[in-house]
DNA sequence: CTATGTGTATTAGGTGATATAATACACTTA
DNA sequence: TAAGTGTATTATATCACCTAATACACATAG
């Protein structure tokens, strides 16, 4: 219903999270997905923040937490842009998704799941491809 | 360092997270692992407080949650006890494992990994026994 | 009956994260 | 010079969370 499409990115978001945090999942998860090529340009704080109907500030918040990661590279005047290194790109994708499984293991261990209870319950419902 | 066992179950609070989520999730772990016999009373919404050293208020969010759940009985004057029904601790600690399932699957596929991929991470480190 | 220990409700206040609004500055490019 | 970038600052508002203090309803031991 609330879809807004931007520089090539779907957003929708909602009060359920940190808005600065939904922008930066959806830009992240774009660029992740080779979504968007690399070195291109992602659109201006202001142009974002327009077109989401959100504050340039909180746009701010998630572009800063980008480039922290190095998955953008700022210029001055010029705007925000992806970056280059495929490498880094690969990296941070890597990571995002240990931290992913560090967190799902031990959830679900401290439910007092086993090893083999957890595959069995992941065959069951990985019904996902794409 | 800041550890509390009170009850039978081991409390580590710190300010990453709602301390009445943090009470919540250690108790119910403690539910789900059997770490606590069934129909077995826990601390009083006093005593926790005191032990763990915040305010009634807040294990209280957390006992109410617990009983939403009907993983405790409450009985006024008596004090809270664990549900003395197997199968309610079951359904709920399935419950719990497959929402985790569910979102460690989305954050995943959002970062563009495949069924097979995720298997594979998982294999590589799924040393999680007990 | 009384005292004590339960769960529960209410009111008030404090703190920090989040988001907005308005404005200004530094830099790049047409 | 003008327009579009990123960036910084100050102020304000809102909400979740937590605390504090107090009071009430109920159960049980004495």
């Amino acid at each position: 219903m609330n879809e807004v499409t931007v520089g090539g990115m779907r957003f929708e978001l909602d009060l359920s999270q940190p808005l600065y945090e939904q922008v930066l999942d959806q830009v992240r998860s774009s660029i992740a997905k080779g979504e968007i090529a690399l070195g291109e340009k992602i659109p201006s704080v202001r142009e974002m923040a327009q077109a989401l109907k959100i504050n340039p500030n909180t746009v701010m918040r998630a572009y800063q937490e980008l480039e922290r990661d190095q998955l953008t590279e700022t210029r001055r005047g010029q705007g925000t842009f992806i970056t280059a290194d495929a490498e880094k790109v690969k990296h941070i994708r890597y990571k995002l998704a240990e931290e992913a499984v560090e967190e799902f293991l031990a959830k679900l261990g401290s439910l007092g799941f086993t090893a083999s209870e957890i595959a069995a319950i992941l065959r069951s419902k990985g019904g996902e491809g794409q």
